[in-house]
DNA sequence: AAGTGGTCTAGACCACGCG
DNA sequence: GCGTGGTCTAGACCACTTC
């Protein structure tokens, strides 16, 4: 019945002692959250290795979101999760704000664009419909962390690119339009870093990054809008708390 | 207001070059899915290039989930993946056969541990608490793609390593314990392969993992178990559909 | 026995950030 | 202008899988 769990424990390789000294440092505080490490020279040198053995331990705490980088400036010690139920629907602000942290919002990019295939079949859209694009980066505690990609039927927000977009849309949808939202549904999965994401959160091409795209019904059961949400994936965890589905 | 999108799109480099064609490759139906690549010399000759670029290039695809990794077998095509919203508790096999596949469990551990710090805090638990753990892996059309550790509370389940452990535990519950789920909590975040959930799944350590712990109550809002799940990343989407919260 | 991926070495040049 | 990370080269040995 029980069966034993591997007797040899094989001796850890440099990648896995690398790893395991910067963890310790930071679970005792001496790394603390923000703090950039010491650069990939330097480190490699302390170890004794070259920087690609290096690299390939930071690569690990990355996929473990204990480090983070920003692009050609260092590696840096990743301050605590969010915690993050999609369900809430936005007020990215208030959510932040109830966690004793500090949010802001910034718009990359608001217009019309013709939607792609993805879009048209996640939205169950016909071919080439024309849509509103609204890209926007959110940062906690002053760090980017959530690039924001909104798509929306441009026949039922009339005049919103006028508005100011830094704010909750839901606000928008609800105050301007009297449109609020029923059911929604979440694809979360992770995914790599490319293009138009790497370059609005100062990530290298192929980071790892949390993607959740979300579809947004109102009431009435009828469309609203479709939001790609990417989070750099130290930065999040997603909690759900849920009653069991009948 | 809308603000161009960087001019100058820097020309590609070898590594994205590489994705860019392999995923090309898998898009136009000419690798499969669970088709072994070529050999990672061979594909870092025919790209005219050295291996350690070329495993980047492979890097990123299973960081997006397109390619897989046996360790020391070789890489292959990801299948689509299992939709899995994790609020329909388990009933593993009923979830993968309503989409048209084959799943299978096998027990790989089961008996009595003391709870870690981690557990203790998870569950609310007095510092060495003891608990029942069970250790399975679950395989989706013959591929290992899910590594499950339960821990229960033992008194609530006596008897329960004399069963069957192979088939879903939430029905020993009900039938044998008259035990229901109420509320649970879910907590989804990506992170990296180690020790037994490495061996387990086949994975070389620090390979990209998709962990969700979840903690289940019952109907009178009491401890049941908590399950932390470790999903092959490339295999699953999370795909959730809910009324808003209130 | 041959071939594979896992691991590691010891360099190099470049574009960019930062002072 | 210096140092950084990003990218790339050209090898090597070992443990393991596969034949």
């Amino acid at each position: 019945m029980s069966q034993w769990m591997s007797p040899d424990e094989r001796q850890p390789t440099q990648v896995a002692q690398i790893r395991q000294s910067l963890q310790e440092q930071i679970r005792a505080g001496l790394l603390r959250p923000g703090m950039r490490l010491p650069s990939e020279r330097a480190l490699s040198e302390r170890f004794a290795t070259t920087r690609i053995t290096l690299k390939e331990a930071l690569a690990v705490l990355e996929t473990e979101g204990q480090i983070y980088r920003e692009e050609r400036r260092g590696w840096f010690v990743a301050p605590p999760r969010l915690i993050y139920d999609p369900r809430t629907k936005s007020h990215f602000q208030a959510m932040v704000e109830s966690q004793g942290r500090a949010a802001t919002t910034r718009v990359l990019q608001a217009g019309p664009v013709v939607a792609n295939a993805e879009l048209c079949q996640r939205m169950g859209l016909a071919p080439l419909s024309p849509l509103l694009k609204i890209c926007r980066v959110r940062s906690l505690d002053s760090r980017d962390v959530l690039y924001v990609e909104h798509y929306l039927l441009p026949e039922r927000f009339p005049g919103l690119l006028e508005m100011d977009l830094t704010c909750s849309l839901t606000r928008l949808y609800a105050e301007r339009y009297g449109i609020g939202y029923g059911q929604s549904t979440f694809d979360i999965l992770p995914t790599a870093a490319h293009g138009a994401v790497a370059r609005a959160l100062g990530l290298p091409q192929g980071a790892p990054l949390l993607q959740i795209c979300r579809l947004n019904l109102d009431g009435q059961g009828r469309l609203i809008d479709c939001d790609m949400e990417y989070w750099r994936q130290d930065a999040v965890v997603i909690r759900i708390q849920s009653d069991p589905l009948p």
